[in-house]
DNA sequence: AGTTGGACCCGGACGC
DNA sequence: TGCGTCCGGGTCCAAC
């Protein structure tokens, strides 16, 4: 479930943390969460050097002083912890890094998700078909646009598509299209320039609003960590089936979209 | 090309 | 309290 917001506010708190860290100690409790066989996977990663954390969409890359890289993704319901001790028993960790400073980091919550580690061309090729980043300053309006333009379907559908823009997933999706006043099944292609604005507008208000409360995060990644999760009360759409809409009352419509749950305001939400 | 549906996975929610 | 069942959700892939 964790989309920009949340992997951009795990990179921003990790960097200073794991930045010239040394791993110690490697903990591996569910060999399908890497790539290679445990003992090898521990070998590699014992005595490297965390230089710095990268994120690409919703994937964060640990670049190691070997060339490698540890890639990460979350999926649906991963999540991160980092300190002297781990919020629950170490064995309900997937992974677990430690440190020369007596801290780890937790991997928890890995179903679909994975740590692999891999070379920094292998990095290069799996990220090679992800879209531009929301805030890559070469996605002008015009650009956008243009890119929009060119999509044949539904908007929420293109939002999600991490060829089109890399990071946007269910819950930020439904709040864009709701901040810029779009039906989520709109056409893409069909809207006119103004909503193309809207929309273009509200990816990064909904983005950066969310990343600064901490984004919507259960758990939080250290002990003394009171941000994270803070946006878990601000979704104005998502999840709130029935509920009225904050700005016109209007009870929120839930329907599923390509499989995918999608709420919206029946009343704010309009199709171009 | 876009859409649909199934597979993947297992913690947690729910029912009895 | 305990045990069984089912759901969810991002991504990939095959089939329309």
């Amino acid at each position: 479930m964790p989309e920009l917001p949340e992997m951009e506010h795990y990179r921003s708190q990790l960097s200073p943390l794991l930045c010239g860290q040394r791993i110690t100690g490697v903990t591996v409790n569910r060999a399908k969460t890497i790539n290679e066989p445990i003992e090898a996977f521990e070998s590699a990663l014992r005595g490297r050097t965390i230089l710095f954390v990268e994120r690409k969409g919703k994937h964060l890359l640990f670049h190691l002083d070997d060339g490698h890289r540890l890639h990460l993704h979350l999926m649906l319901g991963g999540w991160l912890a980092y300190g002297e001790q781990g919020p629950k028993k170490d064995s309900h960790f997937q992974v677990i890094l430690r440190f020369g400073d007596g801290n780890s980091l937790f991997f928890g919550g890995l179903r679909l998700g994975y740590l692999h580690r891999i070379t920094a061309k292998a990095a290069l090729e799996e990220m090679k078909e992800l879209g531009p980043d929301p805030f890559d300053s070469r996605l002008t309006l015009e650009a956008f646009g243009k890119r929009l333009s060119g999509k044949k379907g539904k908007l929420k559908t293109t939002l999600t598509d991490q060829r089109f823009l890399a990071g946007i997933g269910n819950c930020y999706s439904d709040e864009i299209c709701f901040d810029a006043k779009l039906h989520p099944a709109a056409a893409a292609s069909s809207l006119d320039s103004a909503s193309v604005e809207r929309l273009y507008n509200s990816i990064r208000k909904v983005l950066v609003e969310a990343k600064e409360v901490g984004g919507y995060m259960e758990h939080p990644l250290t002990p003394d960590d009171t941000l994270t999760g803070g946006y878990n009360d601000q979704c104005r759409v998502y999840d709130r089936k029935d509920e009225p809409c904050l700005v016109c009352g209007t009870p929120i419509k839930f329907e599923t979209l390509t499989g995918r749950k999608m709420f919206y305001c029946p009343n704010c939400q309009k199709d171009s």
